[in-house]
DNA sequence: TGCGGTTCTGGTCATATCGACTCTAAGATC
DNA sequence: GATCTTAGAGTCGATATGACCAGAACCGCA
């Protein structure tokens, strides 16, 4: 910025790693959309949703129209995750913006694109590009996160029990947590607000929660103040 | 990256936050190296050092190129810290990779170079583009970094007094900590080796310790595995 | 030489947190 | 109504943390 005043020819490309939560009888597991891809390099092999980025759109924004147009909706949880920008990453110099997402479980259902399938997150092919690599970063920054800060509820409806909130947070850390402590831990944390309401189901009912938006996130991110 | 075949134009740049501690008689602050701009846009300003990323040229290698061309020196500790690529905060369309960076003391002294001036951290004038903004997000993660991990002796010479990493610790925080307490914690971090010589002052000495380069940093970043 | 001042360094103690565990409540199913 | 399963409350010990105390070791000064 300060040495010369033309900007050498460098692709700028915003990536998306878009998190689901697939629920099942009896475990819950972390999935992701991948594109398969029509041109080269790598066409035929799978990718992560994404494209270049448009000299008027900012990048945040780039990221939530690849993801509407991958997934046909809204994230509930979006931050930037890294720029990668190593030299032989790609044929041309491409330097790509990635941000990580979480999209709730009952509005993912719904989508099926062509050329898009969900995979687990913990067993997925060789995929084109450093999307291998920038997929295991992701999924470290989710279950790094997920300890210290309040997101996990982003994968879950607007109202939800705790058996479900602790479920999820098993999927994550991929270990079982005691439900008697979670609660405690989750109840005194302030970050959920009981409602009147339960989830009748083959046993006791359990409360439904939901969560306060008031408390800030551990990771305010670089935001205006 | 999956919609068109060639990128459209699109500046990409990297600016470094580089962090030195500056001690004196009583107290020790964060200071930070800024630039003059001498060609427009916001000529005359001060901003962040930085530059044009070469296309052959890793971001993290256009990150380290400036640091040493700005400071003379290399850096204790470099990371990634966000991209920032708003549309409107720059003339033109421009993308910085930013990174942030901590530099030894002892080193960081000797250096004075045209057009460069060191500033707190904490009290600094308007400066170019978002660089106001962009401080403060480094200051952050500096701040929030060093609660989890062990960062702090970065800018430390290599052997030091408990003493000495307690002041950086209270520099970076903004608060005093208690002395035994420290000691204690940090010991039982296991990250400190002590050494068999002691620093000799105008009062008791204190033992000299060194970092313990085996404990891996909390933080491991993007890194291949 | 002796004394006070300051820092280094090893301790105590009360408190908060966390994991493991126990126990009762409240529904469903048969 | 007995039984099964989960919801939800509580106990207990181990561990971490902040506040505080006390002896050790050096310097400067009387």
């Amino acid at each position: 910025m300060t040495r010369t005043t033309s900007p050498p020819p460098i692709g700028v490309a915003v990536s998306t790693v878009i998190f689901r939560l697939r629920r099942e009888a009896d475990d819950a597991r972390i999935e992701l959309p991948l594109v398969r891809r029509t041109r080269d390099p790598h066409e035929g092999q799978w990718a992560l949703p994404g494209g270049w980025v448009d000299p008027a759109e900012n990048l945040e924004a780039t990221a939530s129209r690849t993801l509407a147009e991958t997934t046909g909706l809204a994230p509930s949880y979006l931050e930037q995750l890294y720029a990668f920008g190593d030299v032989g990453r790609s044929p041309g110099r491409v330097v790509s913006i990635v941000y990580w997402a979480l999209v709730r479980e009952d509005i993912a259902r719904a989508t099926e694109q062509h050329n898009v399938a969900w995979f687990d997150a913990t067993a997925l092919p060789a995929l084109a590009f450093d999307h291998n690599h920038i997929v295991d970063y992701a999924l470290w920054r989710l279950r790094n996160k997920v300890g210290y800060s309040r997101i996990a509820h982003g994968f879950l409806p607007d109202r939800f029990t705790l058996a479900e909130l602790r479920e999820v947070y098993e999927a994550i850390l991929g270990r079982r947590l005691d439900p008697a402590n979670f609660r405690r831990q989750v109840e005194g944390s302030g970050t959920l607000i009981p409602t009147d309401d339960f989830r009748t189901g083959s046993h006791r009912p359990a409360r439904l929660y939901r969560y306060n938006q008031d408390v800030e996130l551990a990771d305010r991110g670089p935001l205006p103040q």
